[in-house]
DNA sequence: AGCACGCCGACT
DNA sequence: GTCGGCGTGCTC
């Protein structure tokens, strides 16, 4: 019989599948898609997924065998493979690479090295390091990651390594599952008390026991023994707590054959509420709508649904959800970032209750690999438990096998694009791939749509459905364009805030009302000067000014986190005179704080929300009317759903319009419109305060009338001027190193390399505008490439070139990233 | 990503 | 004369 080879997909950044042979024990059983250990290298162990089957033996290298298969059932289906292959090809990276992002790490396997002593060795013969160490390993096997842990001091891989090599310690490579079931333990009746006679004949049995007795009726009560719909079995804690015995009597009645204990599986993710409420009725509008959605749908695999903030949006996707769950498919429904947006959340989990999972990067290994395993078992076995997905960006490589519906809400928000590490993906082009691959149609939905998806609906390539009402009574915010020049000018300024913003804060406070400042800086100053000799504080990794945090009193890298202490004096002049430039979130605390002394203040930043709950504290303060005034970063800019906030004010938007980037203005003004959305959103319309020094700036303008449209015609003329998308394709490759000439040789042979292809425009290479992070110098090439140009020739024409810079002499270590459709 | 091999500087 | 630095290349 001739031999059976499997193609291996490994977690690692490797170009290709690596090819092993299949044991004869494995032939029946081995499907693609299950997880098998094979031996990689000269010590490891790697848990890999089979990709494919064949009988042809690689041409070089020695052919080792499969150690073990790891499921009975693929943990994938071959669709998912499919798309995360064509996946690595469009974002030029390696399989394994997406691997590693699509697994939740519960799944993913690694050898680990334990060891044990040598069996003729006394640890007392040893010097110092490696006595300990032996002594930790004698008589039991132990991880070398256990031992440095144990012995921190004292350990050093070194050590360990040469102990092996002395045959003191004797290694083994050990492969341990990570994902580990919750269990609890429940109680049920013992097999034998198959009929009531035969449970009160035990009663009585227990003659005097009367509490022992007790507990059985409680039991009995509990579970509605004997009787039709009886539960059979309940959890051990539930039992004790109701009726209020110790476990020592439980543990009494299982002695006696009465009761017994049984391990369960159960879930650790939200317990289903059961609460299902009607779905809230749509209005003219909304049902106008999800018509011309559904009509789209019957013609278009992609719909693009532009509905201005609060214009109930969600209401929409909730009646397209029920619709896909109702026709047996599983929905996906990608978010930005999940935490920003509970309300959704909440929404959801009251509508469909049981059905609805949540996937995204804070939860725990453990709960990830359970919504994996869930939404794989909605294929097999009917797991309605994940049927709705509601997650981030790597919801998107979960193992779906019948999607019917995807909806990526907030569609231009940029967080969909992964930039570091690889794979460098945008979920919602992977959204429209993974559509097509399940032929489930796909819906967008923004109030800025993101340029590219707006041309794709314009030219009929994606259904347009526009929606301009506001859902319920809530009119339109008005927008209050303040000229901080001119206040500066004639000494209006109440210190960070315009006399417009000003009073309308005032009377806010005044009428009870609440108001959100928000200012796109955290800390307290971006920088610190010092005031005789301009002496201004930098990062010794990186490229930039420190930050001054004032309540910790230090200077911060917001790039690498470096911290020092705020200097006393100058080091260059010894002057005293060092003054904070430019504000942060902190410093308008701290000047509203004074400005107006009886407001509540809060703040809402990375700094104070680094804790668990911090950012739902400071959500439910603004709800319950605990906060007047809350000040923050773009964070307060997404989703929250205040009704009370009836001013929003922009302390300065210059610092939007000015970022060195081709999508500054795009982004500044999703970020405006996107702010607006927040006042009034109950009833009365709220007032926007937008503090510029460039009043008349198109972008201001454009925002202040809400003008899409306007924003779009003349931002896409400008981008077409200048070959930008989506117009063109873009692609950033980054080069790192510690060493900057090596870097700038590396970069000017890729750069050259990548000039060869006309069709290319290269620019570069270029300083970033953060030129080194972290002890690495960095350099940038961009290419801009015409839409229709073959992703499969782009791929092997910027592999090639870089695999051949690499091999130049010196290049080797310099770390090249490429980021296709970068942003 | 590991891991080993191999070639050049500061120590027994 | 060795130990160890990291630059280079390979892993089915």
């Amino acid at each position: 019989m001739a031999s059976l080879f499997a193609d291996i997909l490994l977690p690692l950044p490797l170009r290709e599948t690596y090819t092993y042979r299949v044991p004869q024990e494995f032939h029946a059983l081995m499907r693609p898609g299950m997880r098998v250990i094979v031996p990689f290298g000269r010590r490891k162990s790697y848990a890999g997924i089979v990709a494919a089957f064949h009988h042809q033996p690689p041409e070089e290298g020695e052919i080792k065998e499969i150690t073990a298969l790891l499921d009975d059932s693929p943990i994938v289906h071959e669709k998912n493979l499919e798309l995360w292959t064509w996946m690595a090809g469009y974002y030029i990276c390696s399989p394994g690479d997406v691997m590693k992002a699509a697994l939740p790490a519960g799944l993913r396997l690694e050898s680990e090295t334990i060891v044990t002593l040598a069996p003729d060795c006394d640890p007392g013969s040893l010097p110092e390091p490696e006595a300990a160490l032996a002594r930790l390993a004698a008589h039991k096997k132990i991880r070398v990651g256990d031992m440095e842990t144990l012995l921190p001091e004292l350990f050093s891989f070194g050590t360990v390594k040469k102990m092996i090599e002395k045959q003191i310690l004797i290694p083994e490579e050990e492969i341990r599952e990570k994902y580990k079931p919750r269990m609890e333990t429940v109680v049920l009746a013992h097999p034998s008390l198959t009929e009531p006679a035969l449970w009160e004949d035990a009663m009585q049995q227990l003659g005097k026991a009367s509490r022992q007795k007790a507990l059985m009726a409680h039991f009995a009560r509990m579970t509605a023994l004997f009787s039709p719909g009886s539960l059979k079995e309940i959890p051990k804690k539930q039992l004790l707590e109701a009726s209020g015995f110790s476990d020592t009597l439980l543990q009494q009645l299982v002695r006696r054959d009465i009761l017994m204990f049984r391990q369960r599986e159960i879930s650790r993710l939200m317990p289903d509420t059961g609460e299902q409420k009607v779905m809230n009725p749509l209005n003219p509008s909304q049902q106008k709508a999800l018509d011309e959605i559904k009509t789209h749908f019957l013609r278009k695999q992609v719909v693009l649904l532009h509905g201005i903030t609060a214009s109930g949006k969600t209401e929409i996707y909730i009646h397209l959800i029920r619709e896909a769950v109702t026709a047996g498919k599983q929905v996906l429904y990608l978010v930005p970032e999940i935490s920003l947006t509970p309300q959704i959340v909440n929404r959801l989990m009251r509508v469909f209750g049981g059905k609805t999972a949540l996937y995204h990067s804070r939860m725990s290994g453990a709960e990830r690999v359970e919504v994996w395993k869930r939404v794989l078992a909605f294929s097999s076995s009917g797991d309605f438990t994940c049927q709705i997905v509601l997650g981030a960006r790597s919801a998107l490589l979960l193992p779906f096998s019948r999607l019917g519906l995807v909806i990526v809400d907030e569609e231009h928000e940029h967080s969909f694009k992964q930039s570091d590490p690889a794979p460098r993906y945008h979920a919602r082009d992977m959204a429209v791939v993974a559509g097509i691959q399940h032929q489930a149609p796909v819906l967008l939905g923004s109030a800025t749509p993101s340029f590219e998806s707006y041309r794709n609906a314009l030219t009929g390539k994606y259904g347009l459905v526009t929606l301009r009402e506001r859902h319920g009574d809530a009119g339109l915010p008005e927008i209050i364009v303040a000229d901080l020049l001119r206040a500066r000018k004639r000494k209006e300024m109440k210190s960070l805030l315009t006399p417009e913003l000003y009073h309308l804060v005032a009377s806010a406070l005044n009428k009870g009302e609440q108001v959100i400042l928000f200012q796109n800086r955290r800390g307290y100053s971006p920088w610190v000067e010092c005031h005789d000799c301009g002496w201004i504080p930098r990062c010794q990794h990186c490229d930039v000014s420190l930050t001054y945090h004032r309540k910790a009193g230090t200077l911060i890298c917001h790039y690498c986190g470096y911290q020092e202490p705020m200097p006393p004096k100058c080091s260059h002049c010894a002057s005293t005179d060092i003054r904070s430039r430019g504000f942060g979130t902190e410093k308008v605390e701290e000047e509203i704080a004074l400005l107006f002394p009886g407001a509540q203040i809060s703040r809402m930043d990375q700094d104070t929300t680094r804790s668990k709950n911090a950012f739902d504290t400071i959500i439910s303060q603004m709800e319950n009317g605990k906060t007047d005034i809350l000040i923050g970063t773009q964070m307060v800019t997404k989703g929250l759903d205040l009704a009370n906030v009836s001013v929003v004010g922009i302390l300065n938007a210059d610092t939007l319009l000015s970022y060195p980037d081709f999508r500054a203005h795009e982004r500044a003004f999703q970020l405006l419109v996107q702010v607006s959305g927040r006042p009034g959103r109950s009833s009365r319309p709220g007032t926007v305060v937008l503090q510029t020094t460039q009043p008349h700036h198109p972008v201001i303008e454009f925002a202040r009338h809400l003008d899409y449209n306007g924003l779009f015609n003349t931002l896409m003329a400008e981008r077409k001027l200048f070959r930008y998308p989506p117009w063109f394709r873009l692609i950033r490759i980054t080069l790192k190193h510690k060493n900057p000439d090596r870097l700038h040789e590396a970069a000017h042979i890729l750069a050259d390399r990548l000039r060869r292809e006309e069709k290319l425009t290269v620019m570069g290479p270029e300083s970033p505008l953060v030129g080194r992070i972290s002890q690495w110098h960095l350099l940038g090439i961009w290419l801009k490439l015409p839409r229709d140009y073959p992703p499969a020739t782009l791929r092997t024409f910027i592999t090639t070139a870089v695999t051949a810079t690499l091999r130049e002499p010196g290049c080797s270590s310099v770390n090249i990233q490429v980021d296709v459709d970068a942003f």
